[in-house]
RNA sequence: CGGGGCGUAGCGCAGCCUGGUAGCGCACCUGCCUUGGGCGCAGGGGGUCGUGAGUUCGAAUCUCGCCGCCCCGACCA
């Protein structure tokens, strides 16, 4: 294509609302623009590049057998109330009434759809198993959409779902979806890692995701190196560094003593010269409209998730500073588990053998010292921790390190969730009708592109791998207004379409470095030269990472990139 | 949902405090010039100052409401 023909509208400085350097580079680049907060228009080079990842993510699908299908984003309310799901997504389902005032909604992902469909067409064990997928857009509404194309409202989404007759089928899919999103990956260029995960509102027993590591990432995971433990921060576990102070010897009875003013542990710790990790942190929360007292060591940090799995109820929130006072007597900052009877009591396992420590008193500016758990109060042991950088792997006693990440994708067993809740059926080979069981799996398109960005830059803009940059090779005469620069780049430009490159002529009448200053910025890997050493019959091939450059004959220059970018 | 910031030409910003007919850089258009890293010179076009109301002889500027966008927080008491 002819850059002078094409619409890449890039720009000299940053836009002003963007914050992450994905942001910054795809909105300077010309690949996007934004139409609201947490909506964007892919332009051109956006579109060429989702494009191309597209197809990645078609071919390997295809080669595990799985079968493309389009599903409508436009949901009828009544799918997602069959699952339960009307109610659980909350807030960040989109929602909307027709004109006879009927509930729709925008789909935020298909398990309901697809089970819908599967339980209206499967009927035998013959049928199964089946590998559906598609790729479409979903809409969530994000409490703060953020980071340019990292967290959106509107978004692609690659999803695909399995059925299968027993675990051991799902196992099957599980594991060819984990492959070929290996591949996908791989192929991508990206480098990440996966790790074991949280189910979330998907339901369902075994997930892992796949994390892109970068500083504008929202996630978190825990990795050791060498034992190569991963998991997501809401899933990990490890063995807490050991308290900063021995507890007091002897079984102390319990001690009220005058704190006034110190509400939080780094106060009471500065106040009582003990450390942080000699007092127990006491946290209130409730789900359900009913409170749970959490009990961890006061420099740990409490985990909900963990939490919301202990409890086994629905959305967990801290309770609000008028409960506390009607629940405890006392506000926040003095409270603790002694004499609480009227609500469950958790306890975090890295307090279990601890004793003679100190907790709030339930008394306003008032603490308690010399408190054992088990024998000051009674309290179910919980893992209710966070896990944090520096502690260490369970078994192997590895250092482990926390990392920010962006979430690419996802792989679920969900189990029987959708398929039960919505009776899907089928017989098996003895006629008797038996619940399939399924798994779903998610990539996030935009979140490739924009990960890749985040890894792949540099001072002078996006370094894209070539399997998804939007061109591969860019030919730029240095004075188009030269006949033979012209001549000479219009006949390397056809050779390296004719060679099936992608590539683009940069015809434009500009100053060349402009046209280098722009071929840097949006990232084409590759890029042809055609200046003064054409009368010798060469021209300059220059790779985009590390602008590593050297001359190349003029006849030779489309082979030379075709070999480089290896199709 | 709480807190903060911003909204003036396509983009980035000044002007606002102290009210008096809207400015800079880039981009854009025309001409000349130039052609190996966002050239140079000259001329030119483009803005209901987010929106509604109010104060005033007069509002981008002061007051109030609304809308939009960005950032921080929304468990660690």
């Amino acid at each position: 294509m002819r850059w002078s023909k094409l619409f890449i509208p890039t720009l000299r400085e940053d836009p002003a609302d963007a914050e992450v350097i994905s942001h910054k580079l795809l909105v300077r680049a010309g690949y996007i623009r934004q139409l609201g907060a947490g909506i964007y228009n892919y332009l051109f080079l956006a579109q060429r590049s989702i494009n191309k990842i597209i197809a990645i993510i078609r071919q390997e699908m295809d080669a595990i057998g799985a079968q493309e299908m389009y599903l409508p984003g436009l949901n009828p309310a009544e799918v997602w109330q069959e699952s339960g799901r009307w109610d659980v997504m909350g807030q960040n389902m989109f929602r909307l009434k027709d004109r006879f005032q009927r509930d729709l909604c925008l789909g935020m992902t298909h398990e309901e759809v697809m089970t819908a469909i599967a339980r209206g067409e499967l009927r035998s064990y013959k049928q199964l198993p089946q590998i559906w997928y598609q790729i479409q857009t979903k809409f969530r509404d994000e409490p703060r959409p953020k980071s340019g194309l990292l967290r959106v409202r509107q978004f692609i989404m690659k999803d695909s779902y399995t059925f299968d007759m027993d675990a051991g089928g799902l196992d099957r899919a599980y594991d060819l979806h984990y492959q070929a999103y290996c591949k996908i990956f791989d192929r991508c260029g990206l480098e990440y890692t996966s790790v074991e995960a949280h189910s979330g509102s998907m339901g369902g027993s075994q997930s892992r995701e796949f994390m892109v590591r970068c500083e504008a990432g929202e996630d978190y995971v825990v990795l050791g190196p060498k034992s190569g433990y991963s998991a997501n921060l809401e899933m990990a576990v490890s063995n807490p560094v050991p308290a900063a102070a021995p507890d007091p010897d002897g079984e102390l009875a319990p001690e009220e003593f005058h704190t006034p003013g110190r509400k939080t542990i780094a106060e009471v710790a500065a106040f009582t010269g003990l450390p942080e990790t000699s007092q127990i942190k006491s946290l209130v929360m409730t789900s359900d409209g009913k409170p749970a007292l959490c009990l961890l060591r006061g420099d740990h940090q409490l985990s909900e998730t963990k939490l919301t799995g202990v409890l086994g109820a629905g959305e967990v929130r801290p309770a609000h500073p008028e409960e506390i006072r009607d629940w405890f007597g006392a506000g926040a900052g003095s409270l603790g588990p002694v004499g609480v009877s009227n609500m469950r009591v958790l306890a975090d396992t890295a307090l279990q053998g601890r004793r003679n420590m100190i907790c709030g008193a339930n008394r306003d500016d008032y603490h308690l010292r010399n408190v054992t758990p088990g024998k000051d109060f009674q309290c179910q042991w919980a893992d209710l921790r966070q896990v944090a950088a520096g502690e260490t792997h369970r078994e192997t006693g590895e250092t482990l390190e926390v990392h920010k990440t962006v979430e690419i994708g996802h792989i679920f067993k969900l189990g029987y969730k959708y398929s039960e809740s919505m009776g899907l059926r089928v017989l098996d080979e003895s006629g008797k009708e038996v619940t399939p069981i399924m798994g779903s799996y998610g990539i996030g398109v935009e979140r490739i592109l924009s990960s890749a960005v985040e890894l792949y830059h540099d001072k002078d803009g996006i370094v894209l791998p070539a399997a998804i940059a939007p061109f591969d090779v860019v030919v730029t005469p240095v004075n188009n207004a030269d006949a033979a620069q012209r001549e000479a780049a219009g006949r390397i430009y056809a050779e390296c379409k004719a060679a099936g490159l992608d590539a683009l002529l940069d015809d434009r009448d500009e100053r060349p470095g402009v046209k280098f200053k722009d071929a840097d910025l949006i990232g084409i890997p590759y890029r042809i030269t055609v200046g003064k050493k054409l009368a010798g019959g060469q021209v300059e091939l220059v790779e985009r990472k590390g602008k590593k450059s050297q001359d190349v004959a003029v006849d030779g220059a489309a082979e030379a990139v075709r070999g480089m970018v290896a199709l």
